[in-house]
Formats: C-alpha cells, structure tokens, sequence
DNA sequence: CGCACCGGGTTCTGCCATCTGC
DNA sequence: GCAGATGGCAGAACCCGGTGCG
C-alpha cells in the first residue's frame, strides 16, 4: 500500500485528472523522457516490508480506475502490466478518442487487453495507419478493436504487420478480399508472416500432391472461401484433410474439388467436432433409411452438414421426417438443413395449414428466403380459398 | 412469371501454453 | 523468473436475393 509513496504520488499528480483531454505530447514522452532517473533511484528500493515481485504501479491503478477501466478484469489477463511503472494509458485513451472511440470502448479495451497501455503513440500512429490500407474509416477499425482488442494489440511488430499485407496481396486476394478478411478474422494480421507463410504452402503442398493443376489459385481459393483458415494451425486443417479424405473413401479428384468448393468452408473446424458431427450422421442416417453411399453424396453434395452439430442435427433431420419429408428428398435438396429447427417447423406448419403437398410439391419451398416464402403462403391460401 | 440454382452476407473471441529475450 | 510475443485451442448456423431458364 504505502509503497513507494513519493513517486507513486509525484506520477500521478503530474499528468492529473482532466488528462483525457488533453492536447500534445502525451505522458508516455513525459514519463520516458523526463522522469526515469530520480524517480527510480528515489522509489524502487524502498525499504518496505517486500511485498514477493514488484509492487502494482498505484497511480496506473488509479488512472485506470478513473478511466473506468474493469482492474480486476485487466488483473486476471495480464497482471505484469500493472506492475509497470511506464505505461501510455492517456497516451492511447487520447489516440483511441480522436479516432471516435467512446470512453466506454476505450475502457472495455483496456480492460480486455490490457498491454494495449504499453504501446507508444508511434506504433499506434503507424499500425492505424497500416490498418487504414485496408479499412476505409476509423469506425471500422473501432469496431473491431471493440470487439477484439487482442487481434490490434497483440503484437507490437508493424514490419511484421506490413510484410503480411504484402504477402497476402502477392497471393492474389484483392482490397475486397483483404477487406473482409481483416474484418472478419483480424487476428491473421498478427500472426506471424512465417506462420501464414506455412500454411500457405501447407495448402499448395496439399494441392500438388492431389495433382491439382494450380496450387496458387487453390490455396487463395480455400483462403477467399474461409477466411478463419489461416487463424488455424496446419495441424487441425491437416487433420480434418486427412479424415474426409479416409472416412468418405475419396480419390484424389473428388478431394480437390471438394476442398475447392464448399468443403473449404468446413476445414477450419476443429478437429474433434467435424469428426464427431460425421460419426453422428453416420449414425443417424441408417435409421433413417439410408445407404452408406448416401452419407458420402450427401457430404459431398453439401459439406456443410458437417458444420451442424449432433444435436442440432438430428432434431432437424428428425422434424423434417416428421413433417412428412423422406430422406430421399432431403438427399435431393440437403440445402433445407441450412434453415434453423425453428424455422422448419413454423414453415411446415405453413405449409400444411394452406394444404400444401409436399409429396407433390417437392421440399424447394423450404429453400427460400422468408420474403419469398411469405408471399407464396399468401399466393397459396388466396387462391385456395377461392 | 415462377422457380431452382447458386453464391453471398453475417460471423470469431478470449483464454491458456510455450518460447524467448532480458 | 519476469513480461512480452506468439501459437493454438474450443465454441458451433442461419438467412437472403440475383439471375437465368423454362
């Protein structure tokens, strides 16, 4: 508590309370520039009774506090930087809101990531930057802090960053492309160009061996076609390869072109769950009358089955049946399971108000936004009650 | 005109483990 | 032995509408 008293105070009464607001230079230059050796020569070794490491840096906590910033959160995730007797917190509060941030955001980031104080206001400067090639408002870039700090923050090299950008344009992925892949998975920004790099050549490895003409275009394919695939290890994507090429006995073509279509959509499942969601189909489908070739038709004609979960999909497949769908038309139109539970059940109930015969009919019905959907029903009970 | 086909949009972080450099 | 940097993991679908064809 009483540690250190005479630094702790003279940090926090230097750049005090009305801080946010200001202008210029920013503490982390006050603190590195003009304060470091009286200080710590004055403040470190204080002959108290020794808490175990170092101490908390009582006027972060109190800037924080101020900030409104969760400590206990930011404790939990990275208690070292608590400890530190530079940090940037104003600098970065002031960065972030002149770029549009609330101070609510500003806080929830510093509360989720708390490192984020670490980071200079050059880096800031230059990484927004690198950030702004891609993203065409500050907003953006706001959001997604906001949603994910860690994927901004997480590493303090912007060379690493800029090399990255470069090697995914190389690649062939275009503005849109990089655009939605920075939105959607940012953290591949902050993976490691060597990382990026491996799965890279993983995937065109993967292509070769298939005998796949243009293992470039395919491994921008996969990427365009999921955009979490490099956030994963070669070891998971590898993985789930190497079990749908086993478990649904294909030859080296009908692999390729199903990694090149929607199976790409699959790959970034982790391991254990596409295995399992493919044991359960394999379960469920006999007993619903089933051949074995089915299940493969049925994974290749739509990989994403894989994506649902056991128990989502059984309830789904199970109210289809019960609604009077057979198998053998699901096997035609597998793209109804894309709709939830919920929604099959309140459109067949639809459908069997207004006496629609789905025997007859066919299931495409079922395939269709609710718009469509709704104006059908009206089109069918007017004309039905005419 | 109605329908089937098809692709697109939304979405995915927050934690822990391991290494590394100091 | 620290804090920082980085890798890796679990978690788990749903919906819309353009368009071309008969």
């Amino acid at each position: 508590m009483a540690a250190a008293p005479g630094l702790r105070t003279l940090l926090s009464l230097l750049p005090s309370v009305p801080w946010l607001r200001v202008f210029g230079p920013t503490p982390v230059h006050l603190a590195s520039a003009c304060l470091p050796r009286r200080l710590c020569s004055a403040g470190t070794k204080r002959s108290e009774p020794k808490p175990p490491v170092n101490p908390e840096n009582e006027s972060l906590l109190e800037n924080l506090n101020l900030m409104g910033v969760d400590v206990m959160m930011a404790r939990q995730r990275q208690p070292g930087v608590l400890r530190k007797i530079f940090t940037n917190e104003q600098g970065l509060a002031h960065f972030l809101q002149g770029k549009g941030a609330s101070r609510k955001v500003i806080a929830g980031i510093i509360s989720r990531y708390p490192r984020a104080i670490t980071r200079s206001i050059d880096h800031l400067e230059q990484r927004w930057r690198l950030w702004r090639n891609i993203f065409k408002t500050d907003e953006e870039i706001v959001s997604i802090l906001d949603r994910s700090p860690e994927s901004f923050f997480r590493s303090s090299d912007n060379g690493n960053l800029e090399k990255n950008i470069d090697f995914l344009v190389s690649l062939g992925l275009n503005e849109k492309d990089l655009y939605r892949l920075l939105t959607t998975a940012p953290r591949t920004f902050s993976n490691s160009l060597e990382l990026n790099k491996q799965m890279v050549e993983f995937l065109e490895d993967i292509c070769a061996e298939l005998g796949g003409q243009n293992p470039e275009q395919f491994a921008k394919t996969i990427i365009s076609r999921n955009l979490y695939i490099l956030i994963r290890s070669t070891k998971r994507v590898k993985t789930n390869i190497d079990n749908l090429r086993a478990s649904l006995k294909l030859s080296d073509e009908e692999l390729l072109a199903l990694l090149q279509g929607h199976g790409a959509e699959i790959l970034d499942l982790s391991s254990e769950y596409l295995k399992n969601n493919f044991n359960n189909l394999q379960q469920k489908m006999p007993s619903l009358g089933s051949r074995k070739a089915d299940i493969k038709k049925l994974i290749v004609s739509y990989p994403m089955i894989l994506y649902i979960g056991p128990d989502t999909l059984n309830s789904k497949l199970d109210c289809l049946i019960k609604g009077g769908i057979t198998m053998k038309q699901i096997l035609k139109k597998p793209k109804v399971l894309d709709y939830s539970t919920q929604n099959i059940t309140e459109r067949l109930a639809e459908l069997q108000r207004v006496g629609y015969d789905l025997k007859k009919n066919g299931i495409n019905i079922l395939d269709s936004s609710r718009k469509r959907f709704v104006a059908k029903i009206e089109k069918l009970a007017a004309s039905s009650s005419q």
